[in-house]
DNA sequence: TTGGTACACTCCACGGGTAG
DNA sequence: CTACCCGTGGAGTGTACCAA
């Protein structure tokens, strides 16, 4: 290990349910021939970038060839071993992430368990942006805003070379669409029909295509997106009363807030305000 | 690619009730 | 008074399938 440099953080989250996206670690390595991890499981997404050298990713019973300007993922709960080249051993930057939205931006990236090699033409950007999350992490104030930026900057290049590739981009549309007219109108009392008609789609066509391509309904992408604004709410002010939250993000009965909020957290608006209580 | 139908399933508004 | 639970029935939704 003499030769090995290696830097590693861990940052303490408490708050890591409700937030759409927080870097859990970061770290860049070098490694020595044959070194290895795993077999291990992962309770977040975890992105490796190879700067230099090469490697083998293990996940399931396949296994991936990796290169120079390549990265791979891991996924939570996914049982993955990797191991450094023998004459070339890999030297790779990573960073280990998740919240509410992180689901959704690696499907828009293109990856999961069975896909989970990252290949771009933008390498540069990607190990610059990697190597930023890793340098600000030593930062002593809003290191973990300054993570958190790079990170967004890093995934954001990585779904537009995605979402370019994409032949059937119209669909994208539609559902960007979709999503916009749901973020400006989620306070009210909007249904699926009245998205799929702003969007100009037959209702069952337009979940059709929105759950294609988000992997969820419209309708659940509407309540976890009301739920999320909900959260927010009660974390910017904790005199707000849960009636108050509930017809703020769109729900004119607080008894079906409550309700709905529960099947979605896990726990009741009161529980989440006060866990003491709980 | 888009729209329509059918059907099973889920959601939600409502009323009634309990607990603190 | 506030917060929550439960049962019920109508409305809304997801999905498979077919047609244009």
């Amino acid at each position: 290990m003499d030769n090995l440099l290696m830097e590693e953080l861990f940052l303490e989250i408490t708050n890591k349910y409700d937030s759409n996206l927080i870097v859990y670690q970061c770290g860049w390595e070098k490694c020595k021939p044959k070194h290895s991890y795993g077999p291990a499981v992962r309770d977040h997404y975890l992105i490796h970038f190879v700067t230099k050298g090469a490697g083998k990713f293990y996940i399931d019973n396949l296994t991936f060839d990796i290169k120079e300007n390549q990265g791979f993922l891991i996924c939570p709960g996914d049982i993955t071993y990797y191991e450094a080249d023998e004459k070339e051993p890999w030297e790779y930057i990573w960073v280990g992430f998740n919240g509410l939205k992180a689901n959704e931006y690696i499907r828009r990236m293109g990856l999961d368990n069975h896909n989970p090699i990252i290949k771009t033409k933008n390498s540069i950007i990607v190990s610059d942006y990697l190597n930023n999350i890793f340098k600000c992490s030593k930062f002593q104030h809003a290191r973990e805003v300054r993570m958190l930026g790079y990170l967004y900057l890093l995934l954001s290049i990585l779904i537009e070379e995605a979402e370019i590739k994409e032949v059937s981009n119209y669909k994208y549309e539609y559902i960007e669409k979709a999503i916009e007219y749901i973020e400006m109108n989620y306070s009210r009392s909007i249904s699926v029909q009245s998205i799929a008609d702003h969007v100009g789609l037959n209702r069952c066509y337009f979940s059709s295509i929105f759950k294609n391509s988000l992997n969820m309904s419209p309708e659940s992408f509407l309540i976890g997106y009301r739920i999320n604004k909900a959260c927010e709410l009660f974390k910017q002010n904790k005199n707000l009363r849960i009636g108050d939250v509930s017809r703020s993000v769109g729900y004119s009965d607080q008894l079906v807030f409550s309700k709905v909020f529960k099947k979605v957290k896990g726990y009741s608006p009161s529980e989440y305000i006060n866990p003491l209580k709980g």
